[in-house]
DNA sequence: CATGAATGAGAATTCATTCAT
DNA sequence: TATGAATGAATTCTCATTCAT
C-alpha cells in the first residue's frame, strides 16, 4: 500500500486550498525563475495563479515567503534523485564506462534550463536570502559530491581508484564535468546551453582526465 | 606641426566633468554590486556620488545605460593584468612549483570580493543584459583559458605536458582550480569565502591532479 | 428562450466599477478639455473623480487611453442628434423659413461651450492623436455636411433649390452659417462668444446669402 | 532711403547679440511649432540654437515670454503682404477673374503649413495666452476681411456687386473659400492638405458662390 | 558673459500590502 | 471567503529656473 495513511481532512475545502496554493507556487515559480525577485510583482503572479490577491496573501504572509518556499520547493524537487544514481555505481564492472555514463547523466540533469534558472535566481538572491544558497549548495553540488566521496572511497577500498582524500577526488571530478557548461550556461545565458552531444563529449574529457589522474597510469 | 596651438579650452570645467563621471561610475560600482540592478535608484547613486540627479542624467543617459558602462568598465579593468601573468609561465624551469604559484595568484585574482560580486551581478541580470555576460564571460574565463592553453601548447612542444587540446587541458586546469572556491563564493555568499590558507591548499590540489592527469609521467 | 437564466453575477460589483468608471471619465473630461493633456496630470484626474490613482490605471492603461477614451466617447455623445433634424428638412413647406431655423439651431449646436472646448483640444492634439482630429471632422462636420447634401438633392430634384453638386451646397451651407462664430470662438476664447442673438443674425444672413445663390433670383 | 536712420551702437556686440536672439526666436519658432508650448522644453530650444541657456534667459525672462514674443513675431511676418494684394481689387476690369485670382492666392497664403501650425498652436494655447489669439484674429481673418469690405464697398458703389453690408460681405467670401481647407488642415492634420490643384478647384466654386449670391445679376 | 551644475518640484507609472464588501 | 479598491510610498525621468565658475 502506498497510498497516504492519514485520512482526508475536510477534503472539499482543504483539496481546492492546497489546489489553489499549489497553482500560486506554480505561478510564482514561472514568473520569479524568469524575472527573478524584484522584477516580479504579486499581481503578476496572482493573475497568472488565477486567485485573488488576498488569497495569495492567505497562503503565504507576504513576497519573502512566497519567494523562499517557492526557492526551498524547487530546490527540493530537483535534488531528490541525483544521490540514487550515484550509489549505484559502487558495484560497476566496467568503471571507465559507468563513470562516463553517469557523468553524462549529471551533467544532463544539471544543464536542465529550469534548474539553471533556478542556479541563477539563487545566486542572484544570495545576499537577500543567504539560506537559499546555503540549501542549494547543500542539496545540490554538496549532495553530489558527498555522493561521489563515498562510491570513490568504496572505489578505492577496492583498488579500483587511487586517492588519499575522496572528497576532493570527487569535487575533482564534479567540477571537471561541469564547470565549463555551468559556467557558460550562467554567463551566456540559457541560450547558448550547448547541444547534447557537445555536453556528452566534454563530459566524457572530463572524465577521462579524471581517470588520467586517479588511476595512475 | 599640425597640432592645435591652443591648449584645449576650459580645461577646468572638462576636468570637472570627468571628475563627476568618474563619482557617478564610482557610486554606481558600489551601490549596483551591493543592491543589484532593480534594487538600486538614481536617487541613491547622485547622493552617494554627491551630485544632483541631473547630472547624473546629463552624464548617462538613463540607468540601463549607466549599468552597462560601469560593468563594461568594471570588467575592462579587472581583466588587464592575467594574461601576462600567465604568459610567462612558457620558460618555466620548474613546472610543478611554477603552475602551482600561477595557480594561487589566480584564485586569489578570482575570488577578489570586488570581482565575485561582479560576476553575481552579471549572472544577476545575464537575461536583461545578455551582453554584459558575453562580455564578462569573454574578458574573464575566455582570456584566461585562452592565454593557459597558448601556454600548455608551448610546454607540450617542449614535452613538459602531454595533451592532444591544449583548450582543453587548460579548461581543465582552470575549472580545477577555480570551480569550488567560485561555486562556493557565488552560493554561499561573499562572507563565505574561504581564508587564503584554504584557497592555497585547494589550488595545490588542483595542480596537482592536474599534472597527474597531464604529465603521465 | 436561450438567454441565462441567471442574473449577472456581481452585479453590484460591476455597477460599483462601471459608476468609478464614469467618474474617472467625467473628471477626466473636465480637466482635459480645461487645461490640455499635457496641462493634465493623472493625480488631479484621480483626485476629481474621488479615486485612487491604482483605480484609474486599472481601468486605463495609461494616459494616452484615457484621454482617447474620454475624446471618442464626448465625440460620439455630441454628434448623435445632428443628423435627424437635418433630414426633417426635405419636406420643407416654407425653405427659407425652415432653413433659418436649422441654420440658427445647427450654429446654437456647435457653439455649445463644451464642445468648443473639445474641438479646441482635438485641434491642439492633432499631431499627437490623429486618429482623434479624423473621428472629430467624420463625426462633425463630414457627418453634417452629408446629411445636407442628401437633403439639398431631394430639394433640388424638387425644384426647390438650383445647384450641381449637393456636397459642395452642403459645405457651402455649413461654412457660411458657421465658420465666423466657430473661428473666432476658437482664437479668441470662450469668453468671446457672441450672444445668441447675435448668432441668430449672423446665421440668418449665412442662410439669405445662400439662398440668393443656390435659388437663382 | 531705406536704410534705417539709426547709427549702430555697439555695432560689434549688437550684432552677435542681435544674432543670437534671431537664432533663439528661430529655434522657439521650430520646435513650439511642432511640439506645442508644454511640450518644448527650454533645453531643446538652447540646444538648437547653439546658445546656452543662460543666454536664453538673457533675452527672454521666462518661457511664456519667449512663446508671446515668437508667436506676435510669427504672426506679424505672416500677415504683412495681405492688405496690398486685396485693395489693388478695386480697379479689376473683369471682377470673376480678378476675384478667382485673388481667391487662389489667399487660400494659398493661409494654407502654408508654416501658417497653419501657428494657427494650431494658437488656438491649443488660446487659454493660456488670450492675448496671442487676439493678435492672431486682428492681423489674420480680421485684417483680410476688413481689407476685402474696403474693396467691396467700392465695388458696390460702381454697380460691380450688390450688398448691403460690405463687412458682412466680406466675411462670406472669405469663409466661402477658405473655411473647408482650414478646417480640414485644423483636424487632420497637415499631413491632409489638398493638392494645389483642389485647393484651386474649390477656391473657385467658393468665388462663384459668392458671386451668384452677390451680383444678381 | 557664458557654461555646466544644482535645485526642487512634479510628471507617469508601479508596487506591496491592507480594507471593505 | 474572495474580490476590487485604496493606500502611500517609491521609481525613473524631465523641467523651468538659478548659482557658481
Amino acid at each position: 500500500m502506498t497510498a497516504p495513511a492519514h485520512p482526508p481532512v475536510e477534503l472539499g475545502h482543504q483539496r481546492g486550498s492546497a489546489r489553489k496554493r499549489r497553482a500560486i507556487l506554480d505561478a510564482a515559480t514561472t514568473i520569479f525563475l524568469s524575472k527573478g525577485y524584484l522584477g516580479t510583482s504579486m499581481d503578476e503572479i496572482a493573475a497568472l495563479a488565477q486567485v485573488s490577491k488576498q488569497t495569495v496573501y492567505k497562503h503565504f504572509s507576504d513576497k519573502r515567503s512566497l519567494f523562499s518556499e517557492m526557492v526551498i520547493g524547487a530546490v527540493n524537487e530537483i535534488s531528490d534523485p541525483v544521490y540514487d544514481e550515484i550509489v549505484q555505481l559502487a558495484d560497476s564492472g566496467d568503471l571507465e564506462t559507468d563513470l562516463r555514463d553517469l557523468a553524462r547523466r549529471l551533467v544532463a540533469r544539471v544543464m536542465h534550463p529550469r534548474l539553471l534558472e533556478l542556479r541563477r535566481l539563487v545566486i542572484a538572491e544570495a545576499s537577500r536570502f543567504p539560506e537559499l544558497g546555503r540549501a542549494f549548495h547543500e542539496r545540490g553540488p554538496g549532495r553530489t559530491i558527498a555522493a561521489l566521496a563515498s562510491v570513490f572511497e568504496q572505489l578505492a577500498a577496492r583498488g579500483a581508484l587511487r586517492l588519499k582524500d575522496p572528497v576532493l577526488a570527487a569535487a575533482h571530478f564534479n567540477w571537471l564535468i561541469m564547470s565549463a557548461p555551468i559556467n557558460q550556461a550562467m554567463l551566456l545565458g540559457s541560450d547558448a546551453i550547448p547541444a547534447r552531444r557537445e555536453l556528452n563529449r566534454d563530459a566524457d574529457a572530463g572524465v577521462a582526465t579524471f581517470l588520467a589522474a586517479y588511476q595512475g597510469r
